[in-house]
DNA sequence: TGTACATCAGTGAACGCGCGTTCACTGATGTAC
DNA sequence: TGTACATCAGTGAACGCGCGTTCACTGATGTAC
């Protein structure tokens, strides 16, 4: 317990980001309010303030947590991959089979991608928030860019395609697909779009 | 100028509801005001409530017409790749292409998909408004599955995937580029993917 | 070990503003006879 | 053609509520000497 990260403020902290969370991912950023937050916790509204010096910085804070979580995800399941697999595709698509058991696996669906959520509420976030937003992704790009050219330097591309769209895909899938399990409330479509994209990668690098 | 449809009061209610589309698109329905719509319309609030009888109404007449515009967009453009092949994979490989095409020429890339933007606002919303979501993403698969259908009765496919599965995906592809192109500033980023998506279609039925 | 002080993690009351909604009313245009 | 009435497309004022934010204060815990 010390000074520098008392315990019991953190933790009460991040109960304030995890209804702040499911809250914004159901119904927007500019439709939670900082009461409903207090009261599931069981605070005062001085208390929120004592924690977040205004709704903003909660808006950022929450964006930050999450972006941190993904790439943790992503690290912790393709490394897993890979410690099985030397061969760079069979990594990948064994990571990416991977990845949609872990979204298969969420009882009541993935409750929502944060960084999608926020870019239909742009003009709600300053600079800052939108830069950590596009950072984000760029990097999630980058990670999955260099995937594939470990496999283009082994494997022969037999489609004409950019490997940074290819790398973007993945994202596009997972975020896309997330949009549609909700709007048709059916969970299982995230996790098979995921396997398509997977067929994808495939059949681009070793035919069919 | 018939009692049916007045002019003066429909155009008055269009321009309502493109400020409220941009508006929803940029902030999210619970952070737009109705405040921001008539200023931005040019009349006064209760003029507003001659048009809609409160909020909600506001969203289901919102959503329906994009929806509308979106279903009249594909008839429109696949109908007429139809018209220039009698082959249905070729047909459909046109049709992507001009969508690709049409979503580049959009000046500073697509405003967002209403579709998308309410999943993640969906507690603010009725049972209709959400049934009405649904509906709409189905009525998708089920249009695109039937063109799969048509080419899989001529064609071979070449990897093993559920034709709902592939035709979803290109309501996933759409919803995520937009995502993506927002998150990062590039507009291009949208075009490109659904040139992605069409050549998975591709080689999926004829191979590489 | 005791005392003084500092920090942590909040409380409680008050604020002004903007929000969605209601209601009684109105001028312009359209329709019936 | 003139008059009476109906409908359209709004106006203007008022409402109560909840929102984000501020400020002075406080009890519990930690630290220095």
């Amino acid at each position: 317990m010390s000074r520098t990260e008392s315990r019991k403020g953190a933790e009460t902290r991040e109960q304030l980001l995890d209804a702040a969370e499911t809250a914004v991912l159901e119904k927007g950023f500019g439709a939670t309010s900082i009461e409903e937050l207090i009261s599931a916790v069981g605070i005062t509204k001085s208390g929120f303030f004592y924690h977040f010096p205004d709704k903003g910085e909660l808006a950022k804070a929450l964006l930050k947590r999450y972006i941190e979580r993904e790439d943790k995800l992503f690290d912790d399941l393709f490394g897993r991959a890979d410690e099985l697999n030397e061969d760079p595709l069979h990594g990948f698509l064994v990571g990416l089979k991977m990845l949609s058991e872990t979204m298969s696996d969420l009882p009541s669906g993935h409750p929502g991608c944060l960084v999608a959520a926020y870019c239909y509420q742009e003009r709600l976030f300053d600079r800052e928030v939108r830069q950590l937003n596009s950072f984000a992704v760029l990097n999630w790009r980058k990670r999955f860019r260099g995937r594939l050219d470990a496999i283009a330097a082994r494997y022969r591309l037999r489609i004409d395609v950019d490997l940074d769209d290819m790398a973007d895909m993945l994202s596009v899938i997972a975020d896309g697909g997330i949009i549609l399990a909700k709007a048709v409330e059916d969970k299982d479509i995230l996790p098979r779009q995921i396997l398509l994209y997977r067929d994808f990668v495939r059949t681009a690098f070793i035919g069919n």
